[in-house]
DNA sequence: TTGGGCTTGTGAATGTGAACACAATCACTA
DNA sequence: TAGTGATTGTGTTCACATTCACAAGCCCAA
């Protein structure tokens, strides 16, 4: 086992954040164990890949059967330090807020949003799925007194590096941001850039460049 | 120059995508060229990555000076076989699917939404953005008049793979979902899960193990 | 026309991740 | 208890991406 070693290559740990939820599904599905190579097949990955990626959290598996679902995802939940209660503020509620708050599996996935901010008067005040819109003023303050850990900001482009400068200076630094401008974003703080438009060029040319290779250690 | 040298790394093509974006913004800016060392700020990269990147594309820089801005983006999107009159169907007008017909930008970028459909008797015939939503019996046929290259899937997670299979037996094999569900996906075509939940916990992962470090050759 | 200051383009070195192949190990059966 | 079939864990190899470092080349000014 590798484990101990001190650290995890990134991409092992960006693919173990994903592993969870395939995992998720068998264990719905009632499998107790699973295969490298089936859970492989279901992440179109090559089994290799998932075996050497297990090896960074710990001694998993049973040789001869495989992984028992449910330590595989305590284990990868631990070395991740998963938090299953995160707390969330989200900033704008317009087209693309409204649909976050009323989404319900964010709640199930551990994932809680506890405030809801907008500047616009007409929609303080009002509830949009389980929470009343605050008032964006306060955002600074409730950041603190609900101890959030990631703020969401779907707010117009042009008022986005504001709304994270803010949100940077009231001690967050894990931003997810719609506005797909990162530029002028702050230094301290982490932003990932939900970039549908980045996406869908990207899919459109690996399409047409098709690629179907796998190497030969039996991944479908 | 090493143009022609037959394929562009997978890693080199991802990033030329996300330079048009800041590109973009230089050049409404008003800027006429850009340094690699100025490109490299704005993508935190390294400026040495966005030089290679460059040279896969062509002879495009001038030393001593830079980038030209305009001919730059160009030369780029002609590499990636940059469609800029993409027409794209939606699948579930739903909470997701509104909020993207909705906005405007898409068209502004090249991305055309030319069709939406749904199941739901009451959602059929009705207006949304620009369009009308249709009966997703049609989905089949309207792909093929309206030549769709790529379609959006928002419908529930459950229904998804149905909505792919059918996407991909009608010929296209781009599709962009919003559910996170990666399983039961058909082989013929290329999805791109949109996994909101699985963002927000990369992103507070590599927001606490932070690891700001950069190489010497000039990037901030 | 020469020189000085920049920036590109790229050979070479370095670093890193993926793939392979196989010994080690387990469950199960007779 | 020995044998069989399956699967893990990992040493090793390979391939590729990143970074460094610098010569080549451009602009401009004197
Ligand atoms: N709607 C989409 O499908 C879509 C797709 C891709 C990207 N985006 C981007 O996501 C962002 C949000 O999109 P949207 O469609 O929800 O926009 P929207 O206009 O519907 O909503 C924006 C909301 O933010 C509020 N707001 C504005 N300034 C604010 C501030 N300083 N503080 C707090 N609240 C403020 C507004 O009152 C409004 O309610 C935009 O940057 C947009 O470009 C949206
Ligand atoms: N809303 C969010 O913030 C959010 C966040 C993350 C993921 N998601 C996922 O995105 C998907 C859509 O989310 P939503 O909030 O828009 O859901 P929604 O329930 O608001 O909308 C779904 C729409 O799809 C339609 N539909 C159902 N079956 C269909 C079919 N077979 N063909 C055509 N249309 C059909 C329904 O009539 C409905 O209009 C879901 O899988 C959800 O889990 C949503």
């Amino acid at each position: 086992m590798i484990v101990g070693s001190g650290h995890i290559p990134s991409e092992t740990t960006d693919r173990l954040f994903s592993y969870l939820r395939p995992l998720m599904c068998l264990l719905n599905r009632g499998s107790d164990t699973v295969s490298s190579r089936e859970l492989a097949r279901l992440c179109k990955v090559n089994p290799s890949v998932i075996r050497r990626d297990f090896s960074y959290v710990g001694n998993l598996g049973t040789r001869g059967v495989g992984y028992g679902v449910v330590e595989l995802m305590e284990n990868i939940r631990r070395a991740l330090k998963f938090d299953d209660d995160m707390k969330i503020a989200l900033v704008g509620v317009g087209n693309i807020g409204r649909a976050l708050l009323e989404h319900v599996r964010f709640g199930m996935e551990g994932f809680k949003i506890v405030a809801a901010f907008d500047n616009n008067p007409e929609k303080i005040g009002r509830t949009v799925g389980r929470l009343v819109v605050e008032d964006a003023i306060a955002l600074e303050e409730r950041i603190q007194s609900e101890a959030i850990q990631l703020v969401i900001v779907a707010v117009p482009e042009i008022c986005a590096p504001d709304v994270a400068r803010r949100v940077g200076d009231a001690g967050v630094n894990s931003v997810l941001s719609f506005s797909p401008c990162g530029l002028a974003m702050p230094d301290n703080v982490r932003v990932t850039c939900v970039d549908l438009s980045l996406e869908m060029a990207r899919l459109v040319y690996h399409s047409s460049s098709r690629d179907g290779a796998r190497g030969k250690d039996g991944a479908a």
